[in-house]
DNA sequence: AAAGATCAGGCAAGCGCTTTCCTGAGGAGC
DNA sequence: GCTCCTCAGGAAAGCGCTTGCCTGATCTTT
C-alpha cells in the first residue's frame, strides 16, 4: 500500500508538504509543488490511511448506532432518517446489529468507544432488567466523561439526550378506536414483556381501556418476538383460548401481519368478523390485504433528530424530544360484529 | 480517554506488559502483574484505541461490503447472509449504501480501502456504463494490487470471484410459466435500463417468449426505479397504453407489489384479469394479496457465499458460483382469460 | 561454585499521518 | 548595500499501540 512518504519522494517533497496539498491546508504550497503531488497521488492512486489520521489528528468524525437489526422495517426506517442527517454534516455512519442480545449491545458500546467514534445513539428498546440497565449506564457514563455524545431513541433509563416516541399515547389511540368501533372482547399480540416499547403500547391501551370500565385480562395477552411468525403463533393461541375475541391488537406491523395472515388462513374475515390492528406504520402496511389500520410513528423524523441532538454540542440541560403517535385508518379494523356472526 | 500508559502507570508496569496481557499474547506474564494490568483497566474503564492498534499491528479485520440500501429488503436478506459469515470468522462487516449512485459507489471503494479493509464485496447490480465500469475496476484493480480481497454478487466487469444469481434462467422461466398459462399479450414493469440484473433478467424473459415465437415490444416494456411506488406508475402507464394486457411482470417484488396495489385501485382482478408475477422473493411477498407468484433467489445463500470467497485465500482462477432462481407459484398468476373477460 | 541456560519484563522502534515550529531565501525599505 | 520582514517548505515530535530484541535475575548443570 502506498504511503504518504512514497507520495512524498515521488514528487521530490517533504511529507508535510505533501499532507498539506492532500488535505488543503491552509497552509500555501506553490502550483508547482501542488502539481507534482497531485501527480504522484494519481500515479500511486493513493488513498490515505484512515486510520493513521484518525490518530494524527484527534478529532474523531464517526458516529456508531446500535439498533436492534437494521433490516426490520422498524429500524430501517430510523436508520435512514439517521443516515441522512449524518451525511449533511460530513459523517461516517457505523451500524451495529444487536439482534436484541444486551450483551452484544454492551459490547457494541466498547467497540464503538474504541472506535472512537464522535457520538453514539442507542435505537433499540429499552430493557426492564436493572443488571443490564446499570452496566449500560456504566458504560456510556464512561464514555460520555470523555468527551462522547450519546443520544437514544426510546425509553432507557440514561439521563441525557432523547427522542421519545409516544408509545403510552399511541396504546392508548388503540384503545379508544376500538372501543368506539364497539370492541369489548380484545387480544393482544405482544412483544417481548422485557422491553419498553412493549410495555409502554400496553400500559396505554390498558389505561383507556381501563376509562371506559375495560380490563385486559392476562390471558389476553401473548408476549412473542416482535416478528411475522411469531405474531401467526400468539394469534393462533389466542384465538384458540378465546373465540369470542373481536379485535387483534398487534403491538407492531409485523406481527399485525402475521396475525392477517392467520386469519386469512382460518378463513376469517377482517374486518367483518374479526378486526386488527398494528403499530408503526411501516411502508408495507398499506399494501397487505385488507390494509393495515395502524398507529403511525414518524419514524424517519426520529433517527433524524436523534442523529441531530447527538451532534449538537449537548446543552446544560437532558433534552428530551416526544414524538406523536396517531392513527392510521385503513381496512383492517371496523365494527365489532353483531353476536351471531362471531367466530365459531 | 484513558490510554494504555495510563494503565501502565497505574498498574506500575511497561506498556509492553500492559499491552501483553489485555491482549493476552503468548509472551508469559506473572500471574501478579496480570492482576494489577486487570485492576488497573477496570479501574479505569480502559478500552483500547481500535485505530491504534490497527496501525501498529498490520494485519486487517474488518470487511466491507456496498450495496445499493439495506432497507431495501433485497439487500436486507443479503446482508444478513454476510453478516452471518463475517461474525463467525470475527469480522467486522462495514456497510455503504451506495443508493444506485455510480459515483458514491466509486468513493466508498476508496473509503474501505482507507480504512484498511480485509476485503471489499460488491453486493449492488453492475451497470451498463463502461467510463464507470473502467474506473471502477482500476481503483479495484490497486486495491487488489495491495493484497485486498474482491467479491462481487451478480454480474459485474470485475474478474475475480463472483457470486451470481442466474437472473437470465430466472426470467426465462417466468416467460415458459406465463406461456404455459396461456398469457400472449405480457407487460414488463422493469428496473433502470443501466443495471445489468434488468437487462439480464429481461433477456431470459426475451428468450422463452421467443422460444415460443412471442416477441416483447419494446412498447411493454417500462423501465423505471426498483421500487414500489415507481412499480404503480409503470403498470399504470403500462395498462393505460395496452388495455389488452393479461400479465404484467415485474423484474422485482417491490415492483409487483406496486402493479398488484395499482390493479385493485382500479378493481382489476388478480389473477381473474390480470396474472402478476414478482422476481427474488422477498420475505413480503407470502403476505401481499393475492400472495404474490414470483421467482425464488437464494438471497441469503448469496450473501453468505460471497463472503465466505472473500475470506478465503483467493484461488488462483477466479471462482464463479451461479446460484439457480426457481419459480414460487403462490396466488397472483393464473390462466389468462377468455377474450371477453378481459380488461376493459 | 562457576558458567551457561532460562525466563520475565522493559526499551525503543515503528505503524502512517498531522502539525508546530524553525529555517533559509527572496523582497521591501532605508 | 544592508537590515528586517515575509513566506514557502522541511524537520521532527507525537497520536496510542505492538513487538523484536535486549537485560538482568534466577535456575540448572557438572
Amino acid at each position: 500500500m502506498a504511503t504518504l512518504s512514497d507520495v512524498a519522494r515521488r514528487a521530490g517533497v517533504s511529507p508535510a508538504t505533501a499532507s498539506r496539498v492532500i488535505n488543503g491546508s491552509s497552509k500555501p504550497v506553490t502550483e508547482e509543488l501542488r502539481e507534482r503531488v497531485l501527480r504522484a497521488v494519481a500515479d500511486l492512486q493513493y488513498v490515505p490511511n484512515a486510520h493513521a489520521q484518525l490518530l494524527a489528528r484527534s478529532h474523531r468524525v464517526a458516529v456508531g448506532v446500535i439498533v436492534h437489526d437494521v433490516s426490520d422495517p422498524y429500524f430501517a426506517e430510523i436508520t435512514r432518517g439517521l443516515q441522512r442527517v449524518a451525511t449533511d454534516q460530513g459523517r461516517l455512519l457505523t451500524i451495529c446489529n444487536s439482534y436484541r442480545d444486551p450483551d452484544r449491545e454492551l459490547e457494541y458500546v466498547e467497540l464503538l468507544r474504541g472506535q472512537q467514534v464522535a457520538a453514539i445513539i442507542l435505537a433499540g428498546s429499552g430493557y426492564h432488567d436493572a443488571t443490564f440497565t446499570s452496566l449500560l449506564n456504566e458504560k456510556l457514563a464512561a464514555y460520555e466523561a470523555t468527551g462522547g455524545r450519546v443520544a437514544v431513541i426510546g425509553r432507557h433509563e440514561h439521563s441525557g439526550d432523547a427522542v421519545m416516541p409516544d408509545n403510552r399515547a399511541g396504546g392508548r389511540l388503540i384503545g379508544a378506536e376500538l372501543y368506539e368501533l364497539g370492541h369489548r372482547a380484545i387480544g393482544v399480540v405482544a412483544g417481548p414483556a422485557v422491553l419498553t416499547t412493549t410495555t409502554d403500547r400496553l400500559t396505554g391501551l390498558r389505561e383507556s381501556l381501563a376509562a371506559h370500565g375495560l380490563s385486559l385480562p392476562a390471558h389476553r395477552v401473548r408476549h412473542a418476538e416482535f416478528d411475522r411468525d411469531s405474531g401467526v403463533a400468539a394469534t393462533a393461541a389466542l384465538l384458540d383460548a378465546d373465540p369470542e375475541l373481536t379485535a387483534i391488537v398487534a403491538l407492531n406491523d409485523s406481527m399485525a401481519i402475521g396475525a392477517l395472515a392467520l386469519l386469512r388462513s382460518r378463513s376469517v374475515a377482517v374486518p367483518r368478523q374479526v378486526s386488527v390492528i398494528g403499530f408503526d406504520d411501516m411502508p408495507i402496511a398499506r399494501d397487505v390485504t385488507p390494509a393495515l389500520t395502524t398507529v403511525r410513528l414518524p419514524l424517519v423524523d426520529m433517527g433524524a433528530r436523534a442523529m441531530s441532538l447527538a451532534l449538537d454540542p449537548g446543552a446544560a440541560v437532558p433534552r428530551v424530544e416526544i414524538l406523536p403517535a396517531e392513527v392510521v385508518r385503513r381496512d383492517s379494523t371496523g365494527p365489532a360484529p353483531a353476536p351471531t356472526t362471531r367466530v365459531r
